[in-house]
DNA sequence: ACCCTTCTTGTGTAACTGACAATAATGAAG
DNA sequence: CTTCATTATTGTCAGTTACACAAGAAGGGT
């Protein structure tokens, strides 16, 4: 059955980040250098593992790239599933895995809003396009181009200018940016809300 | 030394909440059904604490009333201190208690902008003037009242009108409310950005 | 009747959000 | 060289929201 890669520590001394970063790259060649690693909550519900008790410190990556997977040590195979498989249910993850996924993806949707973690997705430097796909992406939505280069650019310290253009693939060079120093965003860029729930505003007297 | 409260795990089926509470009650009084606890990060540094490897799983606790603390098993004295106390380094606390604890009123500063959780530190019925009390203790800022009476009005299923009045210390009897169903706020209260950080906007040309 | 205290409500202006289309800069084709 | 196709970039307008701000309402006490 699947599962997210994981594990347990090699010893007393082993730092838990370290442990996940080890973890990791044994499963999907995602070495320390080419990944974030992010605490995301601690899942250690007695029942949770049938086997006995264990209590799992989840972790969320991020990586601009996604290096083909190898089965490790503790799988027989490795593969990328699109989060929106697991979280409709369409692949099932065993134990508790598919609540953390649900979790983690919830978390880093609202990490976008409010931090500039998007660009760790993207590589060292990076255009304005590249860095609105990683948002519709993560959010599943699809946004305006000119209110998203508005925001973004509002953000003072969000992204810098690299200076160079890049080739372009037919059509206009576009400028490249790098990550800037702040790692919180003001303004933040809001995602837009999905259903807009419609609310009872009928009745109203008066 | 002062530290915060907590404890290990009575056995291997217990789970972390119930610890987190059983801990907490031992030492404030704090019983179960008058507290809400909530799971904030995990401090596994293998280096935290001399004494061995202890990974402990960090919890924020809300109560609308604090009952004298009882020094229970573990300590020999038991007080309540205030945040600002422990965050600007007046009172030291053990090992990396203080780190926890700015990461603990962070949480909760964030959390009131986007949640109920401020209705937890009020009775089953409340005032909105102590509601913004819970805001500006929790903020460390003024409010405006009456921008304050607007959003948290506009923010439907936060607060809902409980019928009666309360009786006056003097003035106007004020209103009554009880908590929303609502758990998410929408909109937000967004806290008054601090300093306001001074970006050098000089030099633009043009 | 008056004052004091506390609670409650409204308005105008500035800023922001979101919907919308036109222009600029390149490479490729004719 | 002209034209076209493609991608990147920029501006406007209306609706909404946000904040600063002051006056009135409802009691209790003198």
């Amino acid at each position: 059955m699947l599962a997210l890669p994981g594990g347990f520590l090699n010893h007393d001394g082993e730092e838990i980040l370290d442990a996940a970063h080890r973890e990791l790259a044994e499963e999907t060649a995602l070495t320390s250098d080419c990944v974030h690693l992010e605490q995301l909550a601690v899942y250690g519900e007695a029942s949770r593992d049938p086997r006995g008790r264990v209590v799992s410190v989840a972790h969320l990556a991020i990586a601009p790239e996604l290096p083909d997977p190898v089965a490790g040590t503790d799988a027989t195979d490795a593969a990328w599933i699109p989060a929106e498989t697991v979280l409709s249910g369409k692949a099932a993850l065993a134990f508790d895995h598919r609540r953390i996924a649900t979790d983690g993806v919830e978390h880093a949707r609202t990490k976008l809003e409010f931090s500039s973690l998007a660009t760790a997705f993207c590589g060292e430097e990076f255009t304005i396009a590249e860095l609105q796909q990683v948002y519709e992406a993560v959010w599943g939505t699809r946004l305006d181009t000119r209110n998203f280069y508005r925001k973004v650019q509002a953000a003072k310290g969000f992204i810098i200018p690299a200076g160079t253009d890049r080739r372009s693939t037919g059509g206009r060079p576009a400028r490249l940016y790098r990550a800037g120093p702040k790692t919180v965003l003001f303004p933040p860029l809001i995602r837009p809300t999905p259903p807009a729930e419609e609310e009872n505003t009928k009745g109203e007297e008066e």
